[in-house]
DNA sequence: CACAATTCTTGATTTGAATCAATGGCAATC
DNA sequence: GATTGCCATTGATTCAAATCAAGAATTGTG
């Protein structure tokens, strides 16, 4: 690369950050509970899925395919041990960014401080339309919302995680789908 | 003051950000949906709650009080309308920040620009965890979560806005409190 | 390719929170 | 400081989604 590369850019760079290939396969975790995340990854094929376990259950919060970036944030930007699944749907590589190369990275110049910031920015507006989501009552209008936003979602994820992440059982989602 | 303020400090600092100190009679709304939110506030006295309206319900999405700041954060940092509600619970005093100056004065120096990324992060981590809240199954686990994790609400917030905003009836949580 | 395992669908039943309804208590304001 | 509206509580009933239970379809794997 000739020019300096943006944040995500140099995410998926690897001169610049460090980062390292790795290759889940399917069912492979990436994260586990009590483990502190060192790492923000930047999905390059495959699909991954973030996850909670409270009374037995999965409870799904966030998806990544190709292009987006994963991490479990809060304990990426704390240090604390996070309490966190990430695990891969389906054969998937990642680039595996270390915290200190990124933050190296971030605080290096200007344009990339500013870069961070709206990062945290777009992160935070995602956060507020995924409350709204959240906060819908009828859990057919919670699936018209997500269908509408990231139909592409339904592509990549299979049904039973989106209908954890939709706070609904699979059951109710197959039949919201069949009209 | 002598030092340069941090963010929050400049935020409740009429000499820095050209504030302008205003005063709420309860009831009264610091914005109404349709207006493109410019201003950014800071909470001197009182309480304030964030809403939304669908399908003739009012949602609650966020309050806050004394020390708190508060905006329509969509609509300040994106430009478009507001689709929320900010109305004072009772009387109240904020200090009204114009985004301009706001922005003029978190890109001034490097260490605002580094808060400012800061209070993103903030912003995005209290966001995950309201996302947990939400996510929670049961009524009962939904209230025991906020009520550990901000005791005062109860003590701020009447408690038919915090139904709202705990997703359900403010029967529902009558009845949670009387065990 | 064929078998195994997982995921999705469809039906019957249960359950817990919403709704409806009424009363009591508190607080704002005149 | 009275009065009026708002807020919280309590009870009875309804209802929509969860659960339970098979079966069908799809997908992964040897």
């Amino acid at each position: 690369m000739q020019h300096r590369p943006n944040l995500l850019e140099a995410l998926r760079s690897v001169e610049y950050l460090k980062s390292e290939k790795r290759e889940l396969s399917r069912h492979e975790y990436l994260l586990t509970p009590g483990v502190v995340e060192n790492n923000i990854y930047f999905i390059e094929e495959g699909a991954l899925r973030l996850f909670y376990v409270s009374r037995n259950a999965e409870h799904d919060i966030r998806f990544g395919y190709s292009g987006n970036i994963i991490t479990s944030l809060g304990s990426f930007l704390t240090g604390k041990s996070s309490e966190y699944y990430i695990q891969a749907i389906r054969k998937t590589i990642v680039y595996q960014v270390p915290k200190t190369a990124f933050f190296h990275f971030v605080h290096s110049d200007l344009q990339s401080m500013k870069e961070y910031g709206e990062l945290m920015e777009q992160l935070a507006l995602q956060q507020l339309e995924r409350e709204l989501d959240l906060l819908t009552d009828s859990p057919s209008e919670r699936y018209q919302r997500v269908l509408e936003r990231s139909p592409q979602l339904f592509q990549e994820i299979p049904l039973k995680y989106i209908a954890s992440y939709l706070r609904m059982t699979p059951e109710t989602l197959s039949r919201l789908r069949n009209r």
